[in-house]
DNA sequence: GTCTATAAATAGATAGAC
DNA sequence: GTCTATCTATTTATAGAC
């Protein structure tokens, strides 16, 4: 859920209702990180925060409503986790380690969004909409970032195609070790990121500094 | 579904019955990959083939057990593309060029396990029993055939720890452009396998030749 | 803003006819 | 071996009292 609201002074029904909505969605990502969307029920999100499935549906217009607002607010907490706006160059690829750190604190997070994108990968999934343009999106970033470390000598030079492609393997390898740390507690995410990231700025002629070191 | 059954002179209700059987699987296999297991139901997948939910019922003692032999099945199938044995060393690894080929023209194949691998992430999940196993030892697999490389001289000597490491990254490589192609299909699985094992086996002191050529 | 009650549809699974 | 019919439970969502 959101941080502590900024309105916090507001007096009367508006503040509680606030608070409620973020318990909604705060229990609605664990029931969807546990059970996926389809195998989540009101009933049982409800039941978890002592609501009635009727109270959820003041607050949201369905359940793919709720779904919308708990991609929202996965992308808001994701996001606060990188700088705003995000690092240049090197810097950015670096900070992927803090990203796995956050994520090994917060494993209720990280499988909320490895279970939606592995059933939003179905063309008809209500997340479908969301993690298409979320996808490239983020490849684009990486593969900005690449051409920025470039540009500024951190790395030898390359082609946009194959920044988009070193972006493309980062995305893939950083989805495909989360859900091995998920099915396996013994795989450490930050060791494996460091060394990807490691192997990977050294083959493009760069190096990876550790950040805040 | 499996192949053509060997027992194909067999008269009588045996034969039929492993034909629907295979039906069963098969209309399964394609619901769970477009919804995943939660969102499919038993009368969706009768109503594909033109059967009552019952009559799964006389095939299969629940909905968990269709399940079991749904997965069964895919592992038969994902076997099948690679040689029994498997081929040593170095082979191996360049051998799953030969796999994405596969996964390319059965999106369907792929999309069920990738959706089923996001679901089983959570432990009380029906297949999660099937692929923690299964990931680690298909991670195994991969190890054992890059030590064998290096005790044949193809790379240089590695650590069966860095062994470890590397199948771990390759399958997370995998999974994840998988889930990439499957959200966008420009994403080309064959160019990109053959991009991440060219330079994995070039920084590992070896080669990638691709396969049968 | 939350509740109870309920609607309307669907779930997995069983019983028994054929 | 498949069907129809049905059971019990659960689903999302709505209506209306408080």
């Amino acid at each position: 859920m959101a941080e502590v609201p900024a309105e916090g002074g507001k007096r009367g029904p508006y503040r509680t209702g606030l608070r409620t909505r973020d318990q909604i969605i705060a229990a609605a990502s664990a029931a969807f990180a546990e059970r996926g969307y389809h195998g989540s029920s009101l009933r049982q999100i409800a039941a978890a925060i002592g609501l009635s499935p009727a109270a959820i549906l003041r607050h949201f217009d369905s359940k793919d409503d709720l779904l919308t607002a708990v991609l929202e607010d996965w992308t808001a907490q994701t996001n606060a986790i990188q700088g705003q706006p995000r690092p240049r160059g090197l810097a950015f690829w670096a900070g992927q380690r803090t990203v796995m750190e956050f994520h090994t604190r917060h494993l209720g997070l990280l499988a909320l969004f490895i279970v939606l994108a592995g059933e939003a990968t179905a063309p008809d999934h209500p997340a479908n909409p969301f993690m298409v343009p979320r996808y490239e999106a983020v490849a684009r970033g990486y593969a900005d970032a690449l051409l920025e470390a470039a540009a500024d000598g951190e790395i030898a030079p390359l082609t946009s195609a194959d920044a988009l492609r070193e972006a493309r393997h980062l995305v893939a390898f950083m989805d495909g070790i989360e859900v091995q740390a998920l099915l396996n507690p013994d795989v450490d995410l930050v060791a494996e990121m460091e060394a990807y990231l490691s192997q990977t700025l050294t083959r493009l002629g760069g190096t990876y500094v550790p950040p805040q070191a």
